[in-house]
DNA sequence: TGCATATAATCGCTTAAGCGGGTACATGCA
DNA sequence: TGCATGTACCCGCTTAAGCGATTATATGCA
């Protein structure tokens, strides 16, 4: 029952819960694609991230310079229980905003072929 | 996202965890039931359950002197929603000690046909 | 009505944990 | 080395937890 109480105690954040949305439905993504889609600093960024990881709700993945970020997806963990029972839940309200953010975002990434050239953000 | 946020907030302690789950299987119960069963405080009891009221997660009924919880059945809000996709998770992990101390305490009650003359605990 | 009892909610206090901003540090690439 | 990316740590603030004591509410009885 704790192992439970502690996943939701990860979840029970709006920072951390819209990075599982996110993460639920882009599937992977690395710490500066979160802090501008989010708008949130680096540092907070990643502290919630590693937040994230600690509860074993996320795995990461280094690549170079960049750590992506992706759902802890072993079936047999609890974490991956409750990621998938809300998970239509938490995706379904993914406030217009967020998609908003997330489209430009990766209308930008994609124009620049790197998540961190776009002089409108701090990244 | 924020109501979603603050629903898995309210989930995120072992005790009030607990406590929806003990609903979710037995439907309603007083402040004094859930005080026995998970060998609690009376005022750690009352303060979680106000947690779990005011995140709307339970409503409560008051009948003479006991007040009965219950969860929030309305179909309609964000909290009944998280509840019904994880209902069978946590009660599928009501680990046994809870159950049996659900047990005897509902086979004293049944005896005593009433929930706090039962001389064994501090009710 | 007055009083004792049972149940539940709240208050005051102390302690622990979480969150945010900022900044120093580590790592990897050119 | 210089730069970009990401992490770890410090500080201040807020929230929430536990505990015991007190207060509020309802009941039963003389």
């Amino acid at each position: 029952m704790k192992a439970y109480a502690d996943i939701f105690k990860a979840l029970g954040d709006e920072t951390r819960l819209s990075m599982i949305a996110l993460l639920l439905s882009q599937g992977e993504m690395c710490v500066c694609d979160l802090m501008g889609v989010l708008a949130i600093s680096q540092s907070k960024a990643s502290r919630h991230l590693r937040y994230l990881l600690h509860a074993g709700l996320v795995t990461d993945r280094r690549e170079g310079v960049w750590v992506y970020y992706r759902l802890q997806e072993s079936r047999k963990t609890e974490a991956s229980r409750v990621t998938t029972a809300i998970g239509n839940l938490i995706t379904s309200r993914l406030s217009d905003d967020l998609k908003m953010r997330m489209h430009t975002w990766t209308a930008n990434k994609q124009n620049n072929d790197n998540c961190c050239t776009d002089n409108s953000t701090t990244c």
